[in-house]
DNA sequence: ATATCTCATATTGTATACGATCTATGAGAA
DNA sequence: TTCTCATAGATCGTATACAATATGAGATAT
């Protein structure tokens, strides 16, 4: 495996975080990702303090972070908040989310090799486990790793960081959906990506961005019906 | 005029910083912005402490609100220095700008009104006045406000967030552009303006993305060769 | 009973104090 | 002369203390 492609794999673990603030702002992140944290709901500084044994200074810069990550909403001298997304947030969500993985598949289908392909052959098989053993959260994870991987091969720093602040975003919303379709079947997942990568093989652009157009419609319809199901609960 | 259109128009002047920090950041990034500040000058918070009168504690957040925005960038115990643009940032900043252009011209070309034709032709007119009184900064606000109000008019909060993003950082190596070009012909932005409303008022979006895409590559050629030129110098 | 005002409390915004780390300088040895 | 290393100064990272503001409970008037 050659040193670019396993740096290109490695990525989302080898990132540690030096400083307390960025430590702060992955745990915080991590809960609402994984749904510990939910929409609207209140971060107190004091509280993350006595939990995490931190000063409320990095505390208060990890909430920045989230802010501009748009996972976290704040008000002055009220605090901040779980960002609770519209159903029109979740279609803006989806629809940058649509324009940024086309623009990551114009700029590397003609450069994708074969050891990238068997990579996302890989990443699929590994999620269908995941779905067979029934791993949600390792699900979620792989699934990121798929996408992440294919917008990676860009090496279009902008655009990788762009898309992470949106995917994260998507993150959040998906426990919604969660919560609303209980018995969702993950299984579509893998027969997108399975449809993703043959694009990709086939080298063949209009496709691919239709077909990203359409999944992502598909689930921002998904996850915009659970979105207006919680707000009528 | 539409209500619409008014707060529309307006949107770039009614923010008010409440806090210290985003005055602070807004201070910092005018600073940049407007050429004050060059890139790899150290930005040492003591010195903005003594400058603005206000503490550290708001200095703090309002650099790490620069960092996520591109315009700074900080090492640990090292602090804080301009960011200095290498030329793949640009050709990646310009390249972004072109793909978020594109995405609001696809959602607004069959929706604009002769309002806001109009709005645009006026701020072509104010523009052309500028350069002709010289007024460099009055230019540069004129022209990203022609760009804002585009961009705005798609009300796509994410799109809008992103593309200002974007274009502070292009702000920043515009600045390197007029000291590597001095005597730059600024009525070059007057006819791509012309053009690119033309091609709006026709709902010809082809030509208006290959516009985009040409003009953003021309402008993205000139950065890269003023910041090679101050690389060299 | 309802509405409105007052004030205590909780929470955030800001300032300051202390600790950790980097960088440059200069003395001493090879 | 040049290299190494210790030390001091500068600067940032974190903790704590104080100030400003919002919220809600209770009192009071209608």
């Amino acid at each position: 495996m050659s040193a670019y492609l396993k740096s290109n794999i490695m990525s989302f673990s080898q990132i540690q975080a030096s400083n307390l603030r960025d430590q702060v702002a992955d745990q915080i992140r991590s809960a609402i990702i994984e749904g510990r944290l939910r929409p609207n709901d209140h971060i107190v500084e004091a509280e993350l303090t006595a939990q995490l044994g931190v000063s409320r200074t990095p505390v208060r810069e990890a909430l920045i972070l989230l802010e501009q990550d748009g996972l976290v909403v704040s008000y002055p001298y009220r605090g901040s908040f779980v960002r609770n997304f519209t159903p029109q947030d979740v279609k803006d969500i989806f629809s940058m989310r649509t324009v940024l993985e086309n623009f990551a598949a114009e700029l590397i289908i003609d450069r994708l090799t074969n050891e990238e392909y068997n990579h996302l052959d890989q990443l699929i098989e590994a999620q269908r486990q995941a779905i067979a053993i029934g791993d949600l959260r390792q699900i979620r994870s792989i699934d990121m790793n798929f996408h992440h991987f294919i917008v990676s091969c860009s090496q279009h720093s902008l655009l990788i960081r762009n898309w992470k602040q949106i995917v994260a975003q998507i993150f959040a919303v998906l426990h919604i959906r969660a919560w609303a379709i209980p018995n969702y079947d993950e299984y579509k997942a893998i027969r997108d990506h399975l449809a993703i990568l043959n694009a990709y093989k086939q080298r063949d652009l209009p496709t691919l961005m239709s077909l990203n157009r359409e999944i992502n419609e598909r689930v921002a319809g998904e996850c915009v019906y659970s979105v207006e199901q919680k707000g009528s609960a």
